[in-house]
RNA sequence: GCCGACGUAGCUCAAUCGGCAGAGCAGCCGCUUUGUAAGUGGCAGGUUAUGGGUUCAAGUCCCAUCGUCGGCUCCA
């Protein structure tokens, strides 16, 4: 749904109004001025408000808030708004200090009550509704009535800071989800949970995908066998297409001198993402947190003509990067990792079009996976925090929008986001539960190249700064097969399946038979397992339904007799029987699929 | 890092007020030879995350550490 219709909706107004009447019942729950509010705005699929309580709400707190909101909402209580002065408002809002600092706010004009920056001169505004009365733009419904109690649901407590900054007081967040019926609110909490089935870690355990143990420590993921083939085919495919579209590959090693850390700026702009020093031989080494540095010396080690750009040094580089603890995040958001890096160095007036070479080798990439959603940012300069000149950062800017523009991708402009030392193309992609998670950046940069002093000879004969584009396409092996888990909610595609077939043997009879036609199948590289177990076949589907397998080759003495296969595809839908030439054929040929695109 | 919740067998979970650590699945050993989502019997599996404390007695209460989850902040 686009922002302004939502904005628009009766159901933005329900829940909004619903976030008034659960700050009220909040407030009913401690003694009279106790409870601090602070604000309370409608968000996708639901609200939140924001507290400051003099103790920790708890589950049972939910409850009794939950009740007390639908008494409230079962009476007929008009919402009312009145316009007012800052100094009315202060008066009314005198025992709320958060309000008291959004007043401010409003009478100096800029921003709204939630602190967003506004265009127009704000009018000070309340919303009254029973007992309850709050600083808000509105809108809302016109009663209590509008909405439907059996529609509303409280979710959970987080931790939130006032106005978003981690200097200021810790508030209590309530989540909340507010939909017109109750039927909504059940489609709703369905899809939720469907949503959690889709989760990663725990598809990553069910599959036997990956896993972490404190004992190696927090962010470092343990790739196991069904994980690392899905990565090893992916890297495959990947490597195969850089290596078609012009790449070439280099290696570099995992650490490298302070020296080198302190010439590309990474100690100065970067050292409290970094593990500490090594210290050998009375000299200090740091963990790679990027590979750019190497790439860099690499290109130094040699004398460069114009002949020679642009090159396209690519590797699959592990970093190693301090995250705080409490955003590690399944594969999501990991301490090492690897990247899908590349960086392009070229002339400037090649520029443009390498931009549109490493857009539409991303797009191409991300499509071969089955990818065809993402959010795309165009993250530009911020004029307070940035190296280079301001008609490079142009030209460039210019180029990647022009990329994103013939690349016909709708993009959202990240104004001022764009890292100090040069603008970015970002394609970011959601999780099952819609949180976004960023994969594909191209970056400009403008720093690097200075600080190192890297040249070509131009035809000229004069030295020339090159251009120099940092790039990943599927962002880190570690984020990039998390989002795939759940994108396919571990039914990976038959290129991508960790086990593509295995054969069901409905009797031992049936076992010479049937390990014989996996014999084949694996000369033909596919990857199948027989299931020989003395359960039934009943048994045996079902484990490869939970395992995900997309083919399970039923064979008894019907099969056996007929010299074929019966497939059951994951789906629950049966083929007719298949000799194995034709199963064969037929699974190579859905295999190539993906590249075909 | 911050706020809050949580941590019991490989997995999913029980264990009343502080009073004998238990089940299903998975695993192993049998029996069963099966026709499209769980055949059956047995065996084994535990320093209740770790370290301290309170108590006659701790999975349960307290403290610390580690880890996980939900958010916030951050994400060159």
């Amino acid at each position: 749904m686009a922002k302004e219709n939502y904005q628009d909706s009766h159901l933005y107004k329900i829940r909004h109004s619903t976030a008034h009447v659960m700050a009220q019942a909040v407030r009913d729950l401690f003694p009279e001025g106790e409870a601090k509010i602070a604000i309370g705005p409608p968000i996708d699929n639901g609200f939140y408000y924001d507290f400051d309580l003099p103790r920790p709400l708890t589950p049972e707190d939910l409850e009794v808030i939950e009740e007390k909101m639908r008494q409230v909402l079962s009476a007929d209580h008009q919402f009312i708004r009145r316009e007012l002065s800052a100094e009315e408002a202060r008066e009314i809002f005198q025992d709320q200090p958060y309000k008291q600092e959004l007043i401010d706010g409003l009478e100096e004009g800029g921003v709204d009550e939630y602190g967003e920056p506004i265009e127009e001169t704000p009018v000070i505004s309340i919303y009254k509704h029973d007992d309850f009365v709050d600083l808000c733009r509105g809108p809302h419904v016109e009663s209590t009535r509008k909405i439907e109690p059996d529609a509303v649901k409280l979710l959970n407590v987080a931790g939130a800071y006032w106005r978003g900054d981690e200097n200021k007081p810790m508030l209590q967040r309530i989540y909340g989800t507010a939909w017109e019926n109750q039927e909504e609110l059940e489609d709703y909490l369905h899809r939720l949970e469907e949503a959690q089935r889709r989760d990663h870690r725990k598809l990553g355990k069910e599959l036997n995908l990956y896993s972490t143990d404190p004992e190696v420590g927090s962010g470092l993921v343990l790739w196991k066998p069904q994980g690392a083939i899905i990565r090893h085919l992916a890297e495959e495919y990947c490597k195969d297409e850089h290596l078609a579209n012009g790449y070439e590959f280099v290696y570099s090693p995992h650490i490298g001198k302070k020296s080198l850390w302190e010439t590309s700026g990474h100690l100065t702009w970067y050292q409290e993402n970094m593990y500490s020093a090594i210290e050998i031989d009375e000299e200090e080494y740091f963990l790679k947190p990027m590979n750019c540095p190497f790439h860099i010396m690499m290109y130094k080690d040699d004398l460069h003509s114009y002949r020679d750009l642009p090159l396209r040094w690519a590797e699959w580089g592990t970093v190693y990067r301090y995250e705080r603890s409490g955003v590690l995040h399944g594969m999501m958001r990991v301490r090492g990792f690897t990247q899908d890096d590349a960086h392009i160095f070229c002339s400037p007036e090649q520029m443009p079009e390498e931009i549109d070479r490493v857009l539409n080798f991303c797009l191409h990439i991300l499509r071969g996976f089955g990818i065809q959603e993402f959010h795309a940012y165009l993250s530009t300069r911020d004029p307070n925090k940035s190296a280079g000149e301001q008609d490079l950062w142009d030209d460039a800017t210019d180029a990647l929008q022009a990329a994103l523009e013939r690349a016909d991708l709708n993009y959202a402009l990240d104004e001022g986001g764009a890292a100090f030392y040069g603008p970015k193309i970002d394609l970011k992609m959601i999780d099952a539960l819609e949180r976004e998670w960023q994969l594909s950046t191209i970056q400009f940069d403008f720093n690097l190249p200075e600080r190192f002093d890297l040249t070509y000879v131009g035809e000229d004969g004069a030295q020339h700064r090159p251009y120099m584009i940092h790039r990943a396409l599927l962002g880190s092996m570690e984020r990039f097969i998390g989002v795939l888990i759940e994108h396919f909610g571990g039914a990976f595609p038959l290129w991508l399946a960790p086990v593509q077939a295995v054969m069901i043997p409905i009797t031992d009879r049936n076992i010479p038979y049937v390990n014989q036609a996996a014999q084949r199948l694996r000369e033909a590289g596919i990857r199948v397992e027989v299931d020989d177990r003395s359960d039934r076949m009943g048994a045996k589907i079902r484990d490869a339904e939970k395992q995900k397998i997309p083919y399970m080759l039923v064979v008894g003495d019907r099969e056996e007799e007929a010299g074929t296969l019966a497939p059951r595809l994951r789906s629950g839908e049966q083929l007719d029987p298949l000799s194995v030439e034709d199963l064969l054929t037929r699974m190579q040929k859905e295999i190539l699929e993906h590249q075909q695109i």
